[in-house]
DNA sequence: GTCTATATAGCGATAGAC
DNA sequence: GTCTATCGCTATATAGAC
């Protein structure tokens, strides 16, 4: 407890009991994560991200290799950060299919909606990075939640609830309706968040086209 | 023709015989237009549009104030290069229903995934300039088209070809349909154009469900 | 291994000559 | 009205002190 003369681990650099690297290279993954997030790639600096992190801008340089490498490492932590691994399905699955759907489409709504997820979909189409950045954040963003709906799609209508051609086109259908012109809107900051009457009949319309076309009689 | 003491105008600045101070500004916004469209407003400095004009950069800020006033001329002026008058509707108002939304649709996402509009699109989700240009590129761009497009629901809805209880929320679903997965992929540079076969399977995948959530019996 | 100070370059916008 | 040269600022990335 006391500061002795001499110990080799220094007593508290910043937040837990971490040890020293860790610590520094989290609080730097961290700064990053938010200020990407906030101002996109060409918006942030080295300098902002290192005064955030509370440390010198060459430790960033010799933590990561250069502004790529951390842009890089900041979009994966994020994409891990939103999407949790229950991919939030399970809950929904009770009551009707109407209702099932409703409710699916009420919580990715949100997801794709979120200022988190708005921030990372204007960054994705900035050509200021390279490509495998775009690739990573499309496997382990969209395509995986979509895979997930299409799972979904395919068990009910393997239960003869839905009648469905290609399930994975209707799972990229039924998503690109949920985003609809609101996404848009919202990416450009055209239009805030809509009330509680807006979004439902956004929602109603998106789900009662999807089972006008899908439904069976 | 011969270079005397004191000629108001001289004789040949740049290109034709257009007069020298249009020509100039023309140059300028042309410029402007090809660099925005294909770097975006921060990957495009002034003295490339200079350069590419082929005048002095202090040429370009006496004719447009400042940058933000460069970058709107050359959105609008892009706007109404993209956008003919007509909105080609006319054309395509022939046979079947089916046919007809068949060929809108093609026309449609011909014309959002050129290179040019994807390049207005990914600008106007780039939070760069103001606000005022986003606000000018929706109403002069997408909110035109989609107005045309409920005009024709509207008049088929009228014939009693179409149910529809929503018109303007029918022609944006159907334009987020139309833009599906395919437009974000081009956008961010995952993938090019489909060829022909997977395009002939978007475009009736979109009019199927279109027409089958609304098409009276 | 970490920090202060700096090198180098490009940006938007401007002053003065013609 | 147009051009050459420059200011003031900020960016990424690095050299030397502790």
């Amino acid at each position: 407890m006391s500061p002795a003369s001499a110990t080799s681990t220094p007593p508290k650099p910043l937040g837990a009991g971490r040890p020293k690297d860790l610590g520094k290279g989290a609080a730097i993954l961290d700064a990053a994560k938010r200020l990407f997030t906030a101002q996109g790639f060409d918006g942030t600096s080295m300098d902002q991200i290192a005064a955030e992190a509370g440390v010198s801008k060459l430790t960033v340089y010799s933590h990561f290799g250069d502004k790529d490498a951390l842009f890089f490492a900041a979009v994966s932590a994020k994409c891990e950060e939103l999407l949790p691994p229950e991919l939030f399905m399970a809950e929904h699955l009770q009551g009707p299919l109407c209702a099932q759907l409703t409710s699916i489409a009420r919580a990715f709504f949100a997801l794709i909606t979120s200022d988190e997820a708005l921030s990372m979909h204007r960054m994705m189409l900035t050509q200021s990075s390279d490509l495998h950045v775009r690739e990573m954040f499309w496997k382990a963003g969209p395509q995986r939640v979509q895979e997930a709906f299409a799972a979904f799609v395919q068990a009910r209508a393997d239960a003869g609830e839905l009648e469905v051609p290609d399930v994975r086109r209707a799972a990229s259908q039924f998503f690109c309706l949920l985003k609809g012109e609101l996404h848009m809107r919202m990416a450009s900051g055209l239009c805030c968040a809509p009330d509680a009457c807006d979004l439902d009949a956004h929602i109603n319309a998106t789900v009662d086209l999807f089972l006008r076309a899908h439904a069976t009689r």
